[in-house]
DNA sequence: GATCACTTGTTCCCG
DNA sequence: ACAAGTGATC
């Protein structure tokens, strides 16, 4: 009681000095700073590599290490800070401004994927490489691509050869990871002839659409600045800079290694928060990184200053499942930290969770204390999330969910999209495409082959030979049903063409239609900074295709625990603790495959629960309808309409330091 | 090529 | 639950 008193007063005395040296002067960037963090701030050594547990202080430590840089006078244009989200590097950012130190604004922070962005925008790197960064956004739906990609696989529709959409969609899947793993550079890679035709056509149809498929963003920046090392194109960084390391990908590490090339480098991550290999993350990268880099400078960070000492008790031994027994603690509790207010909940059924989680949280608002924004719900299953989110509006209670959207799942929402697309750029080939075909189960592909065989030969744009077809200079065919949907499309254009964008807004996304809400809400909360068709698309594509870190606000947030990675809140709750679910299993998977998704799903509920400073609770439910059952992907026993779920393995693993599971009633009874 | 009624097959998590 | 694929018919 009396230590966390202290640690209470010590938080709220470096709080102070901040603020006073805000006023004064710009602080030292070795204010405070001892130990570990001081090494890591402070050293010019490189590379170096932080290794550094859940809330370790690695941010701190890194915010440091960019101060100094700047007090010591480096250009900040030269100093290049990736992440893992869009909005953590501008965060990291604002937060060194708000100390005062000057010259911060100029840092370049930035995910590397919008890195990879702007310099494949630059005119010398379009001349190098002929492509456009233009992403082709897609969807999944059943195993096969959706929205922009569906045209694309229509057009590749070559029967006999790359089989059906599922498989055609399985294909690019493959490209995408080729590419991501860099395999190509493998000395015995070998191209299956089927595969290297099926890639020559679909390098073709985007070349022709003027578009990337989003995978190829950092491949493609990777080979120019692999054949183009002195470009002016390319920013000669002094200090690289990059947090969660572990979730980059092969080509991503290889690419910071060029831009690093001339500097120094620091990387900073944790093997055990990698869980982004569907995204055929690297994480051998950072356990390899002193072997692949000579002189590598090693750090470790492994006490956890954020969690209660139960907390890092109970993470220490899940996470210890992943390592030989020998390898010891992977994470250290702070001193003096409180003991923390920990629960492992179960309930009967689904329904029963769901609200009485929302109970839960009343309890912590009303009873405890606690204020909405400091509570953090997270559910494996996005079904899961909802619901409890409809309890707590039902309550009263603010809350916000952040599942990655379902921004474009709804036709009509793919058809608006795109009509502003095509509006922004009437050259926009992908758009064209989309929305000539998006009315027809055909995709009117036959036609449309003709139409670009004869622009591939003539190097017209599909709009002008459109036009030509439409008043009849030009003859190629059947071609009437494409023309009758060009002709729909160019009045839906000219109907909203001269709109400012408040009244855009209005007729693309209606007001009413529930499947323009999202789109529409993302318009609306930055409407008054955007001018312009293009501003709201780009805006709007930004959203779409970049992961945010969800922000705090004064609600309860709901959410992945994918999207938790990074964030601290006060209160945590663990929702779906079952079989299935937490850990996700896929059984038609070979045993070696599944062992290492087992791994990687113990380490998704390390990150998980390790989130918290004060209160955590692990939940989960004993009975499910077995329809409901199939539809999240639960482990049942038993038959009949209602079954029994198997609980989550890690709730099993959580050791001596976990208290003893108890009834939800019996919970809430003692809140 | 469009439309229908039908069968068949895979998903279901996560950015 | 949802989407692809099939085949008949217009």
């Amino acid at each position: 009681m009396c230590r966390s008193l202290v640690r209470r007063i010590n938080f709220s005395w470096n709080l102070f000095c901040t603020t006073v040296t805000k006023e004064f002067a710009s602080m030292a960037w070795h204010d405070g700073l001892t130990g570990r963090a001081l090494e890591i701030a402070g050293t010019a050594n490189s590379p170096i590599r932080v290794m550094a547990g859940p809330g370790t202080g690695k941010s701190f430590a890194l915010k440091r290490r960019l101060t100094r840089l700047l007090e010591e006078g480096v250009n900040p244009k030269n100093v290049l800070v990736v992440t893992f989200t869009r909005n953590a590097a501008a965060d990291l950012v604002q937060e060194i401004a708000a100390l005062g130190v000057d010259g911060c604004e100029d840092i370049v922070a930035s995910t590397l994927h919008s890195y990879c962005f702007r310099l494949l925008m630059k005119e010398a790197v379009f001349e190098f490489s002929g492509r456009t960064p233009r992403p082709l956004i897609s969807i999944s739906k059943a195993g096969v691509l959706q929205f922009e990609a569906a045209p694309l696989l229509e057009d590749m529709n070559a029967p006999d050869r790359f089989g059906n959409k599922r498989e055609r969609t399985q294909r690019i899947r493959a490209f995408e990871a080729q590419w991501a793993r860099l395999q190509s550079d493998d000395p015995g890679w070998a191209v299956d002839p089927v595969d290297a035709e099926f890639h020559e056509v679909l390098a073709s149809w985007l070349q022709f659409h003027e578009c990337m498929l989003i995978g190829e963003l950092v491949p493609e920046s990777l080979n120019f600045v692999r054949s183009n090392p002195l470009s002016a194109a390319i920013d000669q960084f002094d200090h690289v800079l990059v947090d969660e390391y572990q979730d980059l990908n092969k080509a991503e590490q290889v690419l910071i290694d060029h831009l690093a090339e001339h500097g120094s480098l620091g990387i900073v991550g944790d093997i055990d928060q990698s869980i982004y290999s569907f995204r055929y993350a690297h994480p051998d990268g950072i356990e390899e990184f002193n072997a692949t880099h000579a002189d590598t400078d090693d750090h470790v960070l492994d006490e956890c200053r954020r969690c209660p000492q139960a907390v890092v008790a109970i993470a220490d031994h899940v996470i210890r499942r992943n390592h030989p027994p020998a390898a010891g603690q992977r994470l250290n509790p702070m001193p003096g930290n409180p003991d923390g207010d920990l629960h492992v909940v179960q309930w009967n059924s689904m329904t029963d969770e769901v609200g009485g989680l929302a109970s839960v949280v009343e309890s912590l608002i009303e009873e405890q204390g606690y204020e909405a924004g400091e509570i953090l719900i997270l559910c494996p299953r996005r079904l899961i999330g909802y619901a409890i989110r409809e309890k707590l509006d039902e309550a009263k209670i603010p809350v916000h969910s952040f599942y990655h959207d379902e921004a474009l799942d709804e036709d009509k929402a793919q058809e608006a999209f795109s009509l502003l697309s095509l509006l922004a750029n009437p050259k926009d080939r992908v758009s064209l495409r989309f929305l000539l075909g998006c009315n027809s189960q055909s995709w009117l592909a036959k036609q449309y082959r003709l139409i670009r065989d004869h622009c591939e030969e003539s190097g017209k744009h599909p709009w002008d030979a459109l036009e030509e077809l439409v008043v009849g200079d030009l003859d190629l065919g059947r071609t009437g049903e494409i023309e009758a949907r060009f002709t729909i499309i160019k009045e839906a254009i000219e109907n909203i063409a001269t709109l400012p964008v408040k009244e855009l807004i209005d007729a693309l996304f209606p007001e009413d239609d529930e499947w323009a809400e999202v789109l529409r809400e993302m318009s609306i909360l930055s409407m008054d900074d955007l001018d312009g068709s293009g501003e709201l698309l780009n805006h709007l594509r930004t959203k779409i295709t970049q992961p945010e870190m969800p922000e705090a606000g004064e609600f309860v947030r709901i959410m992945s625990l994918h999207k938790s990675k990074g964030l601290t809140s006060k209160a945590v709750i663990v929702c779906g603790c079952i079989e299935g679910l937490v850990p996700f299993r896929d059984e038609k998977l070979p045993p070696a495959e599944k062992a290492r998704m087992l791994k990687e799903q113990r380490r998704l509920f390390y990150v998980a629960i390790t989130r918290c400073t004060q209160f955590l609770a692990v939940s989960s439910f004993r009975r499910i309808e077995t329809k409901a059952a199939f539809r999240i992907g639960a482990k049942t026993s038993g038959r009949g309409r209602v079954v029994s779920t198997v609980a989550s393995q890690f709730l099993g693993e959580l050791g001596p330091a976990a208290p003893a599971a108890m009834a939800g009633d019996d919970l809430l009874a003692s809140m």
